[in-house]
DNA sequence: AGCACGCCGACT
DNA sequence: GTCGGCGTGCTC
C-alpha cells in the first residue's frame, strides 16, 4: 500500500496549500472535503484543516508531517464548494484559508487550547525554578489546566512562552493539546414508564402506595394522561409535564428514585420545525403571469435574468411560483436577501407555502444553529421530503452545501451591503451567485425596483434577459414626490429645528388622520460633531482621524470607528472656551425635535444604536406594524423589507448629504435609497407622499426620483462611467495601504506607487488619502486601479501578484499592511 | 495568524 | 549585566 498525502486549507491567511502525510491506519479512510486536526507552524498550534487533494506524491523539499486525527466519516465541503472556494480565492485575490474561514461555521472549525498542567513528581525539581516559574507551578496547584492566556494573566507579562519552555525542560509541567468539538447537540429530557412499571400490577401498586403522596400521584397522573394525548408514545416532555401539574423537579425525582418513571434524553434540532398548515401558491394576476413566463423563457438562454419591477408590483409571488417549480422537481434553491430585509414578514410568507422546506440563515443565528442548517442542507437527498430544501438567507448563505442546486434568487440585488468589506474574502454576493449557479448548471434571478447600473447594463448588453414589472400590486398608485426647498426654507426662518414646513404640515395632516409617518436620516446619534465657536476646534477620536459624534441618550462623544468614547462636555478642550455647538444632526436629535413639534406622537427610532440585540429590529418592526407608533425615525434600515399599511407620508430630511458623498456610485445609490423610501409610503386605499427635504431642489437625481424615472437616472448614469472609466466599463481594484507610523507609510506608497504604475501605467489612479485618514491609529493611503473589462483578468491577476511579491520582498514594508478589494464598493 | 529568533533600551 | 520590547522570517 503506497502513503498517502493530502493537500490541506488551513483556517488562515496564508497563500497556498500545506501538505501532510496521512497516518497507516487513516489510508483509505480519507476523502477530500473532510476535516482534520493538525500541527502547523513552530509551536505546532493544532488547527482544523480541510482536505483538498489527495496523492501519493511525497513532498521532496522537506519532509511531512502527519495528519493527527480525521474529525468526519464523510466529507462535509462537497465538490461545487471546493471549486465555488477556488473561485473566490483567485478572483477576489484572497488565500484558501480566508475563504474557508468565510465559508465554515465557527463551531465547524475545532479550537486547539493548549493547556498545561503540573506533571508527576513535580516537587523534585522545586527548587530548581525561578520566581516567575514558581509562580506558575503556584497558579497550577489548585489542580486545574491553565491555558496560555491565563498563564500570562497570572504573570501580568505578555511572553509566557519561555517559561513554559523551561518548565518543560524541568519536567514540572505537561502539555496538553485539548480539541474540543464546539458544536453541542441541543437535548431535551422525556419521561417514561420503567420497564417493571410498565406492568398494570406494579403499576396499580404504585397508585395505591402514592395516596400518601399526592403531588406526585397527581405527576404520574399527569404523565398518563399527557402519554394518552400524545397517542402512547411513551414519553413526554419533562418541562411539558412539570408545567402542565405546577410541580417541581423534586416531585418527579422522587418517582424516579421510586422506579416508577425514568428519563431518556433526546437530541433536537434548535429550528423550531413549523407547525402551521402550508397554502397553495396564489393565482398570479397577469402581470405576473407575464412576468413569469419571460422570466422562464429567457431562462431558456440567458444564465441571469434581471427582474425590473416596481416597489410592492408582487415580486414575491412571482419567486414563489419559481420556486415552486424548483422544489417541485426535486432541486434546492438559495435565495438571497440583504442581511436587514430578512424580517419575519418574508420567512413567514414562505414557510406558508413551503413549510418545513425553508430554512433561515444570518448573522444574527448564533453558531451551534448556523451549523445545524449546514448539517440540514448536506443531508439533501434528492426526491426525499427534504428540509432546508428552501434556504433563505444574507450573503453568507452562499456557502453552504448545496449539491443539487436549481435556483438562485437575489433580491434587492442592487444593495450594497451584498459587498463584504472585511475582512477577506471581499467578495460581492450577487457576482459569486452567478458562478455558483454556474457550477450547478441552473440559472440566477436578480431582483429590484431599481437596478445596479451594473445589471442593468448587463441586461442592456443582452447578457442578462430583462423582464420588467411597471405596476403595483392591486393598482395601488405610487406615492406622490415632492421636494423641499430648505435652502430657501432656512433664509427665510421657516425652518422648524430640521423640519420644512411642507414636511411639518403634511405631517400634521396625517397623524391627524391617524395615519403614519417615516422619516429618513441617514446618520445615526445626536448631532455629528460638537463645534467650538471660539476656536474652531471639535473633539476628535484620538485613534482615528474623525470628530466624536454626540450620543445624548448615554450622554457620551463616540468614534463610529472604533467606539471611543469621552464624556460630552460644554468646555472646549483646546480653548477652554463655553462656546461649543452641535452642528449637524442624526437620527437621535431628530427623534427629540419630533418630541417638541408633536408631543402626542408615539415615536420609536430604528437604527444601529437601538437594533443592537438579537429581537430589537422585529420588535421595533412589529409595533410599527400594529400601530402602537406613529413615527419611525431611521437610517437605511427603514428603507427595507417593510410593508405596512397606514404610512401616508415619509420624509428624507436631507438628502444633499447622500448625493454629496465622495464616491463614484453615490448619484445611483442616493437614487436607489429615496426610491426605496418612498416606496414605503402610500399602501391600499390611499396615495401616499413623499417629501425630500434638499438644499438643492433642483438636482437631477432628485428630478429622477421624483418623476420615478430610472432610465434617465441611469442614461446619465452610464454616461458618466463611461467617460470616466468606471464599471461597468472598468473593472476597479482598490488597494489600501496601512501602518502606525505616518512616514514608513508614506515611504510604502511611494515604492508601491512605482511598482504599481510600471506595471498599469495610466490606469492607476492615486495615492489617495481617504476622507478618513486614519481609524484605530492606522494612516491609510488608497490606489485605484481600473482596468478594461475586455483585458484578460489572468494576466491582471498576475501582475498584481507579481508587484504584490516585489513590493513585500523588501523588508523596508514588512510592517505595512497591504488589502486589495476587487470590485470595490 | 502565531511563534521563535535576534537585536536594542531600562532596570537591578 | 539581564529582562523584555518588537522587527523579521517561516510554517507542510
Amino acid at each position: 500500500v503506497k502513503t498517502q498525502f493530502a493537500d490541506l486549507i488551513l483556517p488562515l491567511a496564508i497563500p497556498g496549500l500545506f501538505t501532510y502525510r496521512v497516518p497507516a491506519v487513516l489510508n483509505g479512510k480519507v476523502m477530500v472535503g473532510q476535516r482534520v486536526i493538525v500541527a502547523f507552524g513552530t509551536g505546532n498550534r493544532r488547527y482544523t484543516a480541510l482536505i483538498k487533494k489527495l496523492h501519493e506524491q511525497p513532498p521532496a523539499a522537506y519532509e511531512a508531517k502527519y495528519i493527527e486525527e480525521l474529525l468526519d466519516d464523510h466529507p462535509i465541503v462537497n465538490e461545487q464548494q471546493l471549486q465555488l472556494w477556488d473561485w473566490i480565492t483567485n478572483y477576489y485575490l484572497a488565500t484558501p484559508g480566508d475563504v474557508m474561514n468565510a465559508a465554515l461555521p465557527g463551531a465547524l472549525k475545532l479550537a486547539g487550547e493548549t493547556k498545561v498542567m503540573l506533571k508527576q513528581g513535580y516537587e523534585q525539581a522545586r527548587d530548581d525554578l525561578n520566581d516567575r516559574e514558581y509562580l506558575i507551578v503556584e497558579a497550577l496547584e489548585v489542580g486545574v489546566a491553565l491555558q496560555m492566556s491565563e498563564i500570562a494573566d497570572v504573570l501580568g507579562i505578555k511572553g509566557v512562552q519561555p517559561y513554559i519552555k523551561s518548565l518543560l525542560e524541568k519536567e514540572v509541567i505537561v502539555v496538553l493539546e485539548e480539541v474540543k468539538e464546539k458544536y453541542k447537540p441541543k437535548k431535551v429530557t422525556y419521561v417514561g414508564l420503567t420497564e417493571e412499571a410498565k406492568n398494570e400490577e406494579v403499576l396499580k401498586a404504585h397508585f395505591t402506595t402514592l395516596e400518601k403522596a399526592p403531588k406526585q400521584l397527581e405527576v404520574l397522573m399527569a404523565f398518563l394522561q399527557m402519554d394518552a394525548e400524545n397517542k402512547h408514545t411513551g414519553k413526554v416532555n419533562k418541562l411539558q409535564l412539570l408545567k402542565r401539574v405546577g410541580a417541581t423537579a423534586t416531585t418527579l425525582n422522587q418517582l424516579v428514585k421510586k422506579s416508577v418513571l425514568c428519563y431518556e434524553e433526546e437530541e433536537v434540532g434548535r429550528i423550531p420545525v413549523f407547525s402551521g398548515t402550508c397554502t397553495d401558491v396564489k393565482t398570479l394576476n397577469d402581470q405576473q403571469q407575464e412576468a413569469l413566463k419571460a422570466i422562464e423563457q429567457n431562462f431558456a438562454s440567458k444564465d441571469v435574468v434581471l427582474l425590473h419591477g416596481v416597489t410592492s408590483s408582487g415580486k414575491t409571488e412571482v419567486y414563489i411560483h419559481l420556486i415552486e417549480k424548483a422544489l417541485a422537481a426535486g432541486e434546492q434553491v438559495l435565495y438571497l436577501l440583504p442581511e436587514i430585509a430578512l424580517t419575519t414578514q418574508i420567512i413567514q410568507r414562505l414557510q406558508r407555502h413551503f413549510g418545513d422546506r425553508v430554512g433561515v440563515y444570518h448573522s444574527k443565528f448564533n453558531q451551534n444553529e448556523r451549523v445545524e442548517v449546514w448539517r440540514n442542507v448536506l443531508d439533501f437527498k434528492p426526491g426525499g421530503d427534504n428540509r432546508f430544501q428552501l434556504v433563505l438567507g444574507a450573503r453568507s448563505a452562499l456557502f453552504l452545501p448545496f449539491s443539487k442546486l436549481g435556483l438562485v434568487i437575489v433580491d434587492e440585488e442592487h444593495e450594497n451591503t451584498f459587498k463584504q468589506y472585511d475582512p477577506a474574502p471581499r467578495y460581492h454576493a450577487r457576482d459569486t451567485a452567478t458562478v455558483l449557479a454556474a457550477i450547478h448548471g441552473t440559472k440566477v434571478l436578480l431582483g429590484s425596483a431599481t437596478p445596479s447600473i451594473e445589471s442593468a447594463w448587463n441586461a442592456q448588453q443582452g447578457k442578462y434577459g430583462l423582464v420588467k414589472m411597471e405596476q403595483r400590486y392591486g393598482g395601488v398608485q405610487m406615492p406622490e414626490i415632492c421636494c423641499a426647498d430648505i435652502a430657501d426654507d432656512t433664509k427665510k426662518k421657516k425652518m422648524k429645528g430640521h423640519f420644512s414646513p411642507l414636511l411639518l404640515e403634511m405631517m400634521t395632516e396625517a397623524l391627524e388622520n391617524k395615519e403614519q409617518v417615516i422619516l429618513f436620516q441617514n446618520r445615526r446619534g445626536y448631532a455629528p460633531i460638537l463645534l467650538c465657536e471660539t476656536c474652531g476646534n471639535s473633539p476628535q477620536c484620538v485613534n482615528c482621524d474623525v470628530s466624536l459624534t454626540y450620543h445624548k441618550y448615554s450622554g457620551k462623544l463616540v468614534c463610529h470607528y472604533c467606539n471611543y468614547a469621552i464624556n460630552m462636555t460644554s468646555v472646549c478642550p483646546s480653548c477652554q472656551s463655553t462656546t461649543l455647538n452641535l452642528k449637524g444632526f442624526g437620527t437621535e436629535k431628530l427623534e427629540e425635535e419630533l418630541a417638541i413639534y408633536f408631543p402626542e406622537a408615539r415615536r420609536a427610532r430604528m437604527d444601529l444604536d437601538t437594533t443592537r440585540s438579537k429581537n430589537a429590529y422585529q420588535n421595533i418592526i412589529y409595533d410599527f406594524e400594529q400601530g402602537e407608533v406613529d413615527v419611525l425615525v431611521g437610517t437605511q434600515m427603514v428603507t427595507k423589507g417593510l410593508d405596512f399599511d397606514k404610512v401616508a407620508v415619509v420624509g428624507i430630511l436631507n438628502a444633499d448629504n447622500m448625493l454629496n458623498f465622495p464616491d463614484f456610485r453615490s448619484f445611483e445609490r442616493s437614487f436607489q435609497l429615496m426610491s426605496q423610501v418612498a416606496g414605503r409610503a402610500g399602501r391600499k386605499q390611499k396615495r401616499g407622499k413623499v417629501i425630500i427635504q434638499a438644499y438643492n431642489p433642483n438636482h437631477s437625481i432628485i428630478r429622477n426620483v421624483i418623476d420615478y424615472d430610472y432610465q434617465a437616472m441611469y442614461s446619465s448614469e452610464i454616461l458618466e462611467r463611461r467617460n470616466f472609466h468606471y464599471p461597468p466599463f472598468y473593472r476597479l481594484i482598490a488597494f489600501t495601504l496601512r501602518h502606525k507610523d505616518r512616514e514608513q507609510l508614506d515611504e510604502s506608497v511611494v515604492s508601491f506607487g512605482k511598482l504599481l504604475k510600471a506595471g498599469f501605467g495610466n490606469r492607476v489612479l492615486g495615492p489617495h488619502t481617504p476622507v478618513i485618514s486614519r481609524i484605530r491609529n492606522y494612516y491609510h493611503r488608497d490606489f485605484l486601479l481600473k482596468v478594461e473589462r475586455k483585458a484578460s483578468l489572468k494576466v491582471v491577476r498576475q501582475k498584481i501578484h507579481e508587484i504584490i511579491t516585489e513590493f513585500e520582498s523588501d523588508k523596508q514594508h514588512r510592517s505595512t499592511r497591504l488589502k486589495v478589494d476587487v470590485d470595490p464598493y
